[in-house]
DNA sequence: CATTAAGATATGTTTAGACAATCCTCATGG
DNA sequence: CCATGAGGATTGTCTAAACATATCTTAATG
């Protein structure tokens, strides 16, 4: 990117390490490991928690990965979840579309009691009980999204969620054809990431996500759906056409 | 939120510290200087490093400001910048239509040499000269947007910039009326803030943006502008309406 | 009274090290 | 040949400390 507001462009130690990581990255076939972590430090004279710390945001950008363990590759950027967010649909029909492959890792589905926030949004008493469905998406050997949905219990029957559910509430709500979905209402921010969801997504406690957080509505108005969408930044690329607006 | 992958809800260490931070947060009025890292740090029983690392996830969501020198302080939840983003409209218009105070702090016109990409995106040759905008946007007394926007030299008379421009450069070509604009194509994600970004916006490097990455055609399907926008989280608040896909 | 400089305070960055947790490899035994 | 366990390799987390940078306060000087 050109352009900067430091008219003198000199590059601090750290810049000059991310340019030099960036260099090795892109000078890397995808699979490659990258030398171990003290030894990169070394290479590139600065400590080990330095290094973690420029190394995090090539991986929220997709181009490493780093498993506790085994080491630190370099991905190759094929796999890109690219997809307009003016029409919802589900990470298996995007990958459907995109040819990509896509599948549900470790899921859970338990019942849990309304707090003040869901008792109000589905219009029910708080302590109702509604249904919660956890899961974290694979793509290319990792996992790339961790997805959670809230809905009222009489919304979709639990035996069916727990004997068919391959990873979409949605696909599943327009299989069944009721009630007709109508449209949701998204709210799009960056995160960082919690530990539970950095622990399920493989990813360091504190790392940048894209979070989208929906309410799902039905034809006659009611929210059918409440749900957390965590997505590794450089796994998606989501896009919207906006219309002019006038001052 | 409820629910969680794991079924022993045992708390870490770190996630006392947050719980335990989280509630001295929401217990203290805004404007409130929190205690000094080191005292925090051992009132809490962890190290300076660790409760650092906490703090960012609370200053990601705007609840707390830190300034090097002078301390840590309490931010009031008033001002959050909430709009969708279907339409494509400036902070300023979103400020004024939320009726709160947006204002302008450093900012920079300079001439780049377009690169393969904006040579692309303008459909010039490379190496032409585009105008930078690049300015930090202040709301609160604080940085919170960090904008920059790149086109043709022909778009916009240098000379308007320098002389009018107060942080718009849309609002600029909407009242200048020509090129007619059509729309915006957008792309979204998270990001760790560069260092130059995070020194213009008062973070630390590393920590979570949003950032809006876009095109602006003018009606005759040109591109008439390329923007990079990055948000700190807690200020804004974007959504979108989606209409429902058919798998 | 205003300005400036020095000192104190506090956050930002970097380093080194230790230990926990996970993964991989290799040797051994069934 | 396969399963298992031990050991080595490597990343993830936490700690302590040092130094850089920015801010604030106070004292001295004009």
């Amino acid at each position: 990117m050109a352009g900067h507001l430091d008219k003198n462009p000199h590059e601090s130690p750290y810049q000059r390490l991310q340019r030099q990581l960036g260099d090795l990255i892109a000078a890397s076939e995808p699979g490659t490991k990258l030398p171990t972590e003290p030894d990169l430090a070394a290479q590139m004279g600065v400590s080990r928690s330095t290094l973690r710390e420029a190394m995090r945001s090539f991986e929220a950008q997709g181009l490493l990965i780093r498993r506790q363990g085994a080491g630190t590759f370099v991905v190759g950027k094929s796999g890109v979840f690219e997809t307009g967010i003016e029409v919802l649909e589900s990470l298996e029909t995007i990958a459907s579309r995109l040819k990509l492959k896509i599948s549900m890792g470790e899921s859970q589905i338990e019942t849990i009691q309304a707090d003040e926030d869901m008792a109000k949004c589905f219009e029910v008493r708080k302590g109702t009980s509604l249904l919660c469905v956890t899961r974290v998406m694979h793509a290319e050997g990792r996992s790339i999204a961790f997805l959670q949905d809230i809905l009222p219990r009489d919304i979709l029957p639990l035996k069916d969620l727990q004997e068919t559910f391959t990873g979409s509430v949605l696909d599943m709500l327009i299989r069944r054809g009721k009630p007709p979905l109508e449209k949701s209402f998204t709210e799009i921010n960056a995160v960082s990431a919690p530990s539970r969801v950095a622990r399920a997504l493989e990813i360091q406690r504190g790392d940048v996500l894209l979070m989208f957080e929906a309410d799902l509505f039905a034809l006659d108005g009611s929210a059918v759906d409440h749900s957390r969408s965590y997505f590794l930044p450089g796994y998606f690329r989501f896009h919207v056409l906006r219309k002019i607006g006038v001052p």
